[in-house]
DNA sequence: TCAATCCGTATC
DNA sequence: ATACGGATTGAC
């Protein structure tokens, strides 16, 4: 009875009739694949990686196949697809494994981190660019040896081929009865202790100095400007014999960067790899978009970027995952770029804050990257001026190695960098006074101006958090039972831990037994007009949030720049002046310190090296910690000394934290369903954004997998149960403060 | 004893 | 959301 007639006439297909979809339905507890039958007309279309729509309690809804199997375990009737909605197998095997494992890391639904991953299909440029890469069209490059027509293992030909185990395509699931290819408590990357076999740095081997410039033209053809760097040459050697080398990468001040990692991906592709480029901003997407174009030729990579229209980045993503592009670049949404072969993953300063995605279930583009390294087994460079605690311990661990350069070369290639306290009023020339600029730092521009050198000076943004640091020496204050900060909530006399509510009304600075505390300075945004006056007759530019300058000319002027937005200069500047230090350095969020030296590092790689007059001057206290790395240019140093007080303290990524946020009683419900790895810590409850609140959770890096596991499970307790209120789980938040 | 209705739960 | 099953209720 009430059979629709169109419908019964369907049969299943003869081989795999069984189709397992990950339907687009982000509930934690439908978080598993469904299976549905594929009819014999659907057999040929229905590939692992296709978009389909499948009825789903009812109701028509998308989804992607991720396998075609012999059976169900289901114990009812299966529906079949509903139908296959395009040929295009847009999930890559590799990125459906990589899905899966992100997932589980951050306590997420594979539905949303796929949302993540794949972008929207756009029809129309599905059928014009039929078979044509996106730019000149030279389908068989001369030297990459990767076959670009099949970019996965499996069930290439469902239908023709021989009746045995190799047809049977890779389980993508969490279904653990079938013996899924991602094991389940599989941890991240950063917790592997284990060494892989790697680029052998055989110091010896290498040119002690830099000869390099000498020999531009005849050098081997691996190494380029690698061979500024110890273990440089071997890393570039282990990429272009396809062997899986992780390296942490110090880069040098004053480095072309974007050069080095079009070398990187040239080396990989000539061993017949694939590379995926990860870097935090449009600016920098361009530099390597063109290093790369230099270094591949046409028609050899994509670059993937936000700003891309629907129908522009479509057609990218398609002639990625048709195999036709052997390199991605992109920011952070290319972490998920399908290659043919992935040989090399890259991330470029993995401390900008732009690589945390700010979609559910909120992964950081570093750790996808490691993680897909780990997965494909492929090799790994995560590079920038500065080093991350996270850097570090890659390194720690020996998951990494580094590739730094000899203190010889170092000295070479920097800046002259000076600190300077507050020394202005000592100063007599009202132009110094007049911009509020020690008069080291003023000096310093003069000179650079007055040789027709182009001069940065960075000054901090507006509106960080109110908190407090001691008002002697500007420890930032840490609460003495969680370490979390304190903060001064209204009630001006006790400061309340932002972390764990208590308050620590008998506060001491640890660093200098004050007992007052002041409120950490908001930075205010120094005027270009206050500077201008201060270095008369000369240009006064800015850049910032809302105008970027990607470069300046080799000329004498001023540029005010926030953090992130500083030009380049031609031939690089003759002074850099890091301004209003405080106000970063005594932020309360726990990446402060780390933040500050990235941004320095950032912009006093900006300048010329001291041989050719460049300066960098810190208005800050030389012995403090930052200063001191930056004045050495050791951000080595600096990650290793972070990391060891993140381990005191508990933070990660020496810990693994998990933050849980919503009303109250949300928060206490799914708490109370979590089942807690032993040891679990629970901090809170702190009051959070829309009078909701926020409990954070901590465990040890051996339990993080068991974390995010109890958190996914109660989640999806909460979701079976309909459960109206919203809670939001993040495992190692962003915003740690 | 049976059908109409309600409620909880799974969704293939 | 919707669809289904089991429990519940009320009328014969």
């Amino acid at each position: 009875m009430g059979i629709k007639r169109t419908r019964s006439e369907r049969e299943p297909a003869e081989r795999l009739p069984v189709a397992r979809v990950c339907v687009d339905m982000p509930l934690a507890h439908l978080d598993r694949p469904f299976d549905y039958l594929v009819s014999t007309a659907d057999d040929e279309a229905a590939q692992p990686g296709v978009r389909v729509k499948v009825r789903f309690a009812g109701q028509q809804v998308g989804g992607f196949l991720l396998a075609r199997v012999e059976s169900s375990d289901h114990a009812g009737k299966l529906a079949y697809l509903e139908k296959v909605v395009s040929p295009e197998r847009v999930l890559d095997p590799e990125i459906a494994r990589l899905a899966r494992a992100v997932a589980d890391r951050y306590a997420g639904n594979l539905a949303d981190v796929l949302r993540l991953a794949v972008p929207p299909r756009h029809a129309r440029v599905e059928s014009q660019a039929a078979t044509s890469p996106p730019t000149t069209p030279e389908p068989t490059p001369p030297e990459a040896a990767s076959a670009p027509e099949e970019t996965g293992p499996d069930l290439t030909e469902t239908g023709s081929a021989p009746a045995s185990e190799e047809s049977v395509p890779a389980e993508v699931g969490r279904d653990l009865s079938q013996g899924g290819t991602v094991p389940p408590e599989a941890e991240h990357a950063l917790a592997q202790a284990e060494v892989t076999p790697e680029a052998e740095s055989r110091p010896g081997a290498l040119p002690a100095d830099g000869s390099r410039w000498g020999t531009s033209g005849f050098q081997e053809p691996v190494a380029g400007g690698w061979d500024s760097y110890a273990a440089g040459p071997a890393y570039l050697r282990a990429l272009q014999d396809a062997r899986p080398a992780r390296a942490v990468w110090s880069a040098l001040p004053g480095e072309d960067w974007p050069a080095r990692i079009a070398e990187a991906a040239a080396a990989t592709v000539r061993a017949g790899r694939g590379v995926v480029v990860v870097v935090a901003d449009a600016r920098d997407l361009d530099r390597v978009d063109r290093a790369l174009a230099g270094v591949l030729g046409e028609g050899r990579h994509v670059a993937l970027n936000a700003a891309l229209g629907p129908s522009e980045r479509y057609r990218r993503f398609l002639a990625a995952v048709r195999g036709q592009v052997p390199v991605v670049v992109g920011t952070r949404a290319a972490m998920w770029a399908p290659v043919p072969d992935l040989g090399l993953v890259i991330i470029w300063d993995d401390g900008d804050d732009l690589h945390a995605e700010p979609r559910a279930p909120y992964p950081h583009a570093r750790d996808v990257l490691l993680t897909r390294a780990r997965l494909a087994d492929c090799a790994a460079l995560v590079g920038g001026f500065a080093r991350t605690g996270e850097g570090q311990l890659l390194l720690e661990t020996g998951w990494a190695r580094e590739i730094a350069a000899d203190r010889a070369v170092l000295r070479r290639r920097s800046p002259a960098i000076t600190p300077t306290g507050d020394d202005f009023q000592l100063e007599r020339d009202s132009a110094a006074v007049v911009a509020r600029l020690p008069s080291v730092a003023w000096q310093a521009a003069k000179q650079a101006l007055q040789a027709g050198a182009p001069v940065l000076v960075q000054v901090p943004r507006r509106g960080y958090l109110p908190s407090v640091a001691c008002a002697e020496c500007r420890t930032p204050a840490r609460c003495p039972h969680c370490s979390g900060p304190l903060g001064l909530h209204g009630a001006r006399d006790v400061p309340v831990c932002h972390w764990c509510g208590r308050g620590s009304a008998d506060y001491r600075c640890p660093n200098c037994q004050e007992r007052r505390l002041r409120a950490s300075v908001i930075g205010a945004k120094r005027t270009a007009e206050e500077l201008g006056r201060a270095f008369p007759g000369f240009p006064v530019r800015t850049s910032g949030r809302e105008q970027v300058l990607t470069d300046v000319p080799a000329e004498a002027a001023v540029v005010v720049s926030t953090p992130g937005a500083e030009p380049l200069a031609e031939g690089g500047f003759g002074a850099v002046l890091l301004l209003d230090t405080w106000a970063l350095l005594s932020r309360a969020d726990l990446r402060a310190a780390e933040e500050t030296m990235r941004r320095w590092l950032n912009a006093a790689a900006l300048a010329r090296p001291a041989p050719e007059g460049g300066r960098v001057v810190v208005v800050a206290d030389g012995s403090l910690a930052p200063v001191q790395a930056l004045l050495r240019w050791d951000p080595g140093w600096f990650a290793a000394r972070e990391l060891a007080e993140r381990r005191d303290l508990g933070f990660p990524p020496a810990a693994r934290m998990a933050s849980v946020t919503g009303q109250a009683t949300a928060v206490a419900e799914l708490l109370s369903l979590a089942h807690l790895p032993d040891g679990a810590e629970v901090l809170g409850p702190v009051p959070a954004d829309d009078e909701q609140e926020r409990m954070l959770l901590r465990v040890t890096r051996s339990r993080a997998a068991d974390l995010a596991h109890a958190l996914h499970e109660a989640a999806g307790v909460r979701s079976a149960r309909k459960a109206a209120l919203p809670v939001r789980i993040q495992v190692d938040p962003a915003d740690l403060f």
